[in-house]
DNA sequence: AGCTACTCCTGGTAGC
DNA sequence: TGCTACCAGGAGTAGC
């Protein structure tokens, strides 16, 4: 699922095509990608505007609109699970799965493609008002060792939920939590006020390790549905040691790798390499 | 504060 | 082969 390594990759190619561009015209498949906004209001914000920049956010893609030179709101695209952004010329099939449609000034087409309509494709007057309750960018400057620890103490949650919690830290999702935990040798169920400092340094490392080197690699591709705006899989998942890997033997001590629900999540912990913590509960201390 | 359950969606697949 | 039932999951919301 397009989590930061694949909403990155997808901003950073779709970049050069779209940056300098005008919008001419839009078409939406289904109604509700645009979250509730009119066709005809979203039409009137797009139309005409110029595409000024193109950046990320979270798991957001950011195209930052302009007229007459000044700022004019941003589009915020949402992939969700199975949303694509790509840039095609109008001859080519947009296929069942078109949901939003610009027209470029240079004759081709901005296609926001999502078999599953849950992505988005927002538009924002004031696009920094919607970020405001994210937490910080994994591989940004806020995120150091130091303030994983200080604010992995002070919350008491199970350390997968919190990491999945875009409010927390914002980009991560099931894949890349379930490695990062891995990595770092931390049961997803483990409170995250008894994680300390060693270990959330050990977290911190594996998380950034693991989002740039999926990045390297344009994300992960394991089903249908991620492919790069042109087309190519990921080639992450070749790197997985544990998603979707249960059954299998671990790759760092050869115990099988098992699957778990951790809150309605999908959770693949090597059970040598991440030992389950002591009955939590009441755990007041 | 933090947990669970539920919702939105549809293609793919496990099970019969 | 053909059918049904269930699964995948990001994020918002509701209820406890």
């Amino acid at each position: 699922m397009p989590e930061l390594p694949e909403v990155e990759t997808t901003a950073r190619l779709v970049r050069p095509h779209l940056v300098g561009r005008r919008i001419l015209g839009a078409r939406v498949g289904w109604l509700r990608t645009l979250g509730g906004l009119s066709l005809a209001v979203f039409r009137g914000a797009v139309r005409g505007a110029t595409v000024r920049a193109v950046g990320r956010r979270a798991k957001w893609i950011v195209l930052e609109l302009a007229r007459d030179g000044e700022a004019a709101g941003a589009l915020l695209v949402h992939l969700r699970m199975t949303g694509r952004l790509v840039v095609e010329e109008p001859a080519v099939d947009e296929g069942p799965f078109a949901r939003v449609i610009l027209e470029l000034d240079d004759g081709r087409e901005l296609r926001f493609l999502d078999v599953r309509k849950f992505g988005r494709v927002l538009y924002r007057r004031a696009p920094a008002e919607h970020f405001v309750d994210l937490g910080p960018e994994p591989l940004g400057d806020e995120f150091t060792p130091d303030w994983l620890a200080r604010e992995l103490r002070v919350r008491r949650r199970a350390l997968k939920p919190l990491l999945l919690d875009q409010t927390f830290v914002a980009g991560l999702g099931n894949i890349y939590v379930d490695e990062a935990l891995h990595a770092a040798g931390l049961h997803p169920l483990r409170r995250s006020d008894g994680v300390h400092a060693p270990s959330a340094h050990r977290l911190h490392v594996a998380i950034q390790r693991i989002l740039r080197a999926a990045i390297e690699r344009e994300g992960s591709s394991f089903d249908t549905f991620y492919r790069t705006p042109e087309g190519r899989p990921g080639e992450y998942q070749h790197l997985f040691q544990v998603y979707g890997r249960d059954g299998q033997s671990c790759l760092t001590c050869g115990s099988s790798i098992q699957k778990l629900i951790v809150g309605q999540r999908g959770t693949h912990v090597c059970p040598r390499c991440q030992p389950k913590p002591r009955i939590r509960r009441s755990a007041t201390r």
